[in-house]
This record gives structure tokens, C-alpha cells and sequence, in this order.
DNA sequence: ATCAAAAAATTAACACTGTTAATATTTTTA
DNA sequence: TAAAAATATTAACAGTGTTAATTTTTTGAT
């Protein structure tokens, strides 16, 4: 028993040993000039030893994308302690746009590409996206205090967690696909694109505040 | 001055063929699986050939994003005989949102993927996007008469339409992506996550509403 | 300590990918 | 018809993810 305990510890060893090294080429260089090989040579082992750990190339991208899950949800946990929701709901949004605009590769990785899902629905043990749902969930309990204090009223609270998460997303990730560069440079006459998303970050804080119910 | 002209109409038809032959692979099969040798063996032709006529293969994704935004610009035009601002600007969302889930091949070429948007400022022909700027201002337009209206009151037009591509964008990315399914499947007990996509843009629509300056 | 069994890592290879240089073919022009 | 220009091809480079077969290393029992 202890033997065993042993042997899958180091297991675990080596799989973290790859993680981080597909980690550095990842932030050095992005997911797709990760290459197996590439991984392999910067830990000094044949290519083939990878998939002796990690099932195939999106097993990896799945890690570091749990990985990134775990930044997130910690920046995430010390929002707890606001006590009000709509100012947690606020922090919320500039946490997540924050980490978006510091750690693109990654956000890319949680929440644009689709290599990391596949892994979920092919993939035998998780069966569900417990980092996103957690996530989530968080959001979804702050608009329910939100609601509780007269914001979004009558309106349904999952929809409106879906809607919030859209906005946001939608922002960074138009940032990171560098279309709001694109749309910013030629329409707006407006060079800095991290301000420009701030703006309208804060265009949407405005439009949440006036669904407040105020006649009480 | 004539052979010339029919000279470069020849390369222009060789274009096309190379162009249809890579949609029809693009769309059953996506964007990384349509390579060059393939759309080159579809037309009875060897890859090296194709690089007489584009660039790289980013060159062939740019061609594929204009005659997307050609389809999405066609859609929006039936859209301009929608008096009411707002209702024009709920379908413009509604018309994108189809759009996306009709086509998602396409949505991500031209709203998602880097790809294309390298040819941009890497190519010498055109500086600026072009079609995207075409679509933003149609957008920014229904905006500043929504504004004329009573909507968005004190807002700036741009944030506005900005947040409002960002948050249509946000949730038809999160669908293609299946991050939209994971999430629905598990924290929302909701399958049919096309009407979740709906409902989240129908409370977006509802929040605009209540921006509206009704005290007149 | 030795030797067989199990585990781990490796080499070689398959089937691809985008892309380029050098070469051959076709078409156009004089 | 011959030279020039345009067009297309073959061969090759330098990669990619991934698997089967083989070798090396480690482990556990005698």
C-alpha cells in the first residue's frame, strides 16, 4: 500500500514536471508552438514519454487550463469578503477582465478554445466542468443578493449571470482576438484598447444600476 | 491594355476556384482540416500552386472572413428599413445571433480567429478592416438614434455599442466554444442551451429598456 | 545477490501540416 | 517559329501529433 502510494506520488511528480514545462513554452510562446517535442527536449525526454502521463496534447491543455482555473478562482476568493453584492458583482467583473488582459494565453486557454472542452465529454473521469461551474455559481449567488436589494428584478437570475458573463467575456475576448484593436484604431480614433474596454465595462455597470428598483 | 485586363480577370476566376474549393472544405470539415494540399487535390491542382494566388493560408482565411461579413452585411441591409432605432438595434442582435448559430464556421473566421486578423496589418492592400468597420458604424448609427429616443441617456455612444457587440459576441463565442453547454448542462439543468442563448439576450434587451428616460 | 516480472522510456515510423527553391511545362509575344 | 514570360510542378525542408515495437530500468521474490 505505502509502495503504491509511493509510485503514483511520483507519477504525479513527473506529470507536474511536464505540466510546468509545457506551462513555460506555453506562456513563452502560445499552445499551439507547445509542441510535444518542444516539451519533451525541456525536460530532456524522448516525445513519447508525455503520453505515458498525459493522454494526448489536449489532456495538457486541460491542465493548464485548471491550472489558470485555480489563479482565477483565488483573485475570486477574496472578493467574498465585500459585503455588498453589487459592489462584489462589480469587483467580480474587473477581476475577471484584469486577469483576461494579464494572463491572455491563458484566458484563452479557460475560456476561448475548445481543445480543453473536448477533453471533458472524450475524457473518462470529470464528467462535468466543475472550474467553469464553480465560477459560475459564484456569480450566480452574488446577482441573487443583487436581487435582493432590488437590482435585475423580475428578471431571471441564471439569464442574467449568462448575460454578465457574456458582457465581459465578450470584451476580452474581442481584446485578445485583437478585433476591438481593429474596430478602436479605425472607427473610434481610440489607440488604447484596455481603456476602451474599461469604458464600456463601466457603460455596462451604469445600465445595471438603472434596472434598480427605486420606488420603495 | 485588353489581353491584360483579361489576363488578370483569368487569376482573378483561378481565385475564385481555389476560394470555393477551400470553403467547401472549410465548412465540412473546419478551418484546421482544410489544408492547402486538400483544397489544392479538390481542384486538381498542386499545393504549391495555391501560393501563386494567396499569400499563405491565413491570406485564403482573410478571403473566406470578407465573404462572410459579405453574407452578414446582406442580412443586416434588410435591416435598415426598421424605423424604430430600438427595434432595429434588437435585430441587429437577433440577426447576428442567428448568423452565429446558423454559420459558426464562419463566425469564427471572422470574429473569433487571429488568423485573419493578421493578414491586416501584416498585408500591404488594405490597412484597416474594412468590413467590420462597415458593420460597427451600422450599429453606432442605431445607437445615436436610440439615443435621439430617450434611450441610453448620458451614456456615450460608443461604450454603448461597443458593450452591446460585446455582450451579442460573449454569448454566441460562449456557444461556439461549448462553453455555453458545459455550463447549462450543469449549473443551469437547461439542455436546449439555444434557448438559453436566447433568453440571456432577451434580459439584455429588457436591461436596455429600463436605460430609457421615461420622465418626459 | 540473482533473476524473472513489471514498469518506464526509447527508437522508428506513420500520416500529416505549411511553405519554399529549383525545375519543368505551357502560354504569350515578337 | 524562336525567345520570353507566365504558370505549374516536383522535391524537399522543417515541422506537427501520435502509435507500435523495442529496449532499458526498476522492482519484488527467491
Amino acid at each position: 500500500m505505502k509502495a503504491e502510494d509511493k509510485k503514483s506520488k511520483r507519477k504525479e511528480d513527473v506529470k507536474k514536471t511536464i505540466l510546468n514545462a509545457a506551462k513555460k513554452l506555453f506562456v513563452e510562446e502560445g499552445y499551439q508552438s507547445a509542441s510535444i517535442r518542444k516539451i519533451a527536449a525541456e525536460i530532456g525526454v524522448s516525445p513519447t514519454t508525455i503520453y505515458l502521463y498525459y493522454k494526448d496534447k489536449s489532456d495538457i491543455a486541460y491542465a493548464l487550463h485548471q491550472e489558470g482555473f485555480l489563479v482565477l478562482k483565488t483573485l475570486f476568493s477574496s472578493l467574498v469578503s465585500v459585503e455588498d453584492p453589487f459592489e462584489r458583482l462589480k469587483a467580480i467583473g474587473r477581476t475577471y477582465i484584469r486577469f483576461a488582459l494579464e494572463s491572455p494565453d491563458f484566458y484563452e486557454l479557460m475560456f476561448i478554445m475548445k481543445d480543453p472542452m473536448d477533453h471533458l465529454d472524450a475524457d473518462s473521469g470529470e464528467e462535468c466542468w466543475e472550474e467553469g461551474k464553480q465560477v459560475f455559481e459564484f456569480l450566480v449567488f452574488t446577482i441573487e443578493e443583487c436581487q435582493q436589494k432590488g437590482y435585475f428584478v423580475g428578471s431571471d437570475v441564471s439569464s442574467t449571470a449568462l448575460q454578465a458573463w457574456a458582457t465581459v467575456h465578450g470584451l476580452c475576448s474581442l481584446f485578445i482576438s485583437t478585433h476591438l484593436q481593429k474596430v478602436g484604431e479605425e472607427c473610434l480614433s481610440q489607440e488604447d484598447t484596455e481603456l476602451l474596454l474599461e469604458t464600456a465595462f463601466k457603460t455596462y455597470v451604469h445600465f445595471l444600476e438603472q434596472t434598480k428598483n427605486n420606488h420603495k
